[in-house]
DNA sequence: ACTACTTAGTTCGACATCGCACTATTTTGG
DNA sequence: CCAAAATAGTGCGATGTCGAACTAAGTAGT
C-alpha cells in the first residue's frame, strides 16, 4: 500500500463525507422545521419496505446505534408521524406504524424536493448514479461487516 | 423524473450517508481519545496542501460552517497540534500552523489506520475507487455551487 | 423450573454541529 | 476621507449523535 493509494482512499472518503453533509443540509432546508433527514428517511423507509418494523430493525437498516433511532422515533412520535404498538411476538419490543400524517409528510416532502432533484438530474443522469451504486453498496456492506 | 429515477437518487445519497457514518466511526476508533475525524482531516489537509491557512479557508475546504471550524481548531489548539498566528495581511484573521506534535499525530494516525486500509484495499483496489472519484467530485462541486 | 445469559428499548451524560448574534477589522463608494 | 457594507472570527444556545449503564423480557442449559 503506497502513499498514492492511501491518498486515493482518503480522498474517496473525504468526498463521501462532504457529499453527505451537503445533501443532508440541502434536504433539511426543504423539510418542515423540526424535521431532519433521518426523520424523512425513516418515514420513507417505512413506506418503501413496510411499516410495523421494530425500532431495532430500523436502527440496523440505517446503521445507527439504537439510541439514535430511539431519539429519531421520539421526534416522529411527537410530530404524530408514526405510532408505536406493542410487538405481539416479543414483549420487550415495539412496532412502528405510519399515521396518515406521516404518509402525507412523505408525499409533501417529495414534492418539495423535486426542484432540487430536477436540478441534480439535469447534470447527472440516473444511469450515471446507478452505475456507481454497486460499488457504494459493496463498500457499505463490507464496512458494516468489518466492524465486528 | 419518474419515481424509479427518484429512487435511484435516494438510494445513492442514502448509501453515501451510511458510508460516511461508518468510515467516520471506523477512523475515530483508531485515533487517540478526544480526537475526531475532523481533527485528523484538518491536520492532514495542512500537511497535504500547506499550513498557514486561515480558519475560513479551512472551513471552505471542508464545506463546514465557520463556527464548526472554530470549534474543531480549538480542540486541536487544546491538544497542541496546531498554533495560531496573526494574519499579516488581514488584522481580522489568523493563520493556522502545525506543531511538531501535530505532524507526529498525523504520522501515528496513518500507521494506526493502516491495518484497516489494508483490509479495505484487499477487497477494493485503489483503481476501483479512483474510477468513482470523478463523479463524486463533480457531484460535490455541483452541490456546493448549487446551494447559492 | 431455575439460573445465567442475551436482547429490545430507554435514560443519561458527553460532545459535535450549526444558526444567530456580536465584535473587530477591512473594503467600498460617494 | 468617511460612512455604510462586507468579512473574519467567536460566544452562545439548540439539537443531533452515540457510548455506557440500566430495566424488562425472552432464551438456553442444566
Amino acid at each position: 500500500m503506497d502513499s498514492d493509494d492511501r491518498l486515493v482512499f482518503f480522498r474517496f472518503f473525504n468526498e463521501i463525507g462532504i457529499i453527505s453533509q451537503l445533501s443532508r443540509s440541502a434536504m433539511e432546508a426543504r423539510l418542515p422545521k423540526g424535521l431532519t433527514l433521518p426523520h424523512f428517511s425513516v418515514v420513507n423507509h417505512l413506506i418503501r419496505v413496510r411499516d410495523g418494523q421494530t425500532p431495532l430493525a430500523l436502527a440496523r437498516a440505517f446503521q445507527v446505534p439504537k439510541t439514535t433511532m430511539t431519539h429519531t422515533l421520539s421526534g416522529l412520535l411527537d410530530q404524530g408521524m408514526v405510532e408505536m404498538r406493542p410487538n405481539p411476538k416479543d414483549g420487550r419490543s415495539k412496532t412502528v406504524w405510519l399515521t396518515d400524517k406521516g404518509r402525507s409528510f412523505r408525499e409533501d416532502a417529495i414534492v418539495a424536493l423535486d426542484p432540487d432533484m430536477m436540478a441534480l438530474a439535469d447534470h447527472f443522469s440516473s444511469e450515471q448514479l446507478q452505475k456507481a451504486l454497486p460499488l457504494l453498496e459493496e463498500i457499505r456492506k463490507f464496512m458494516d461487516a468489518y466492524r465486528d
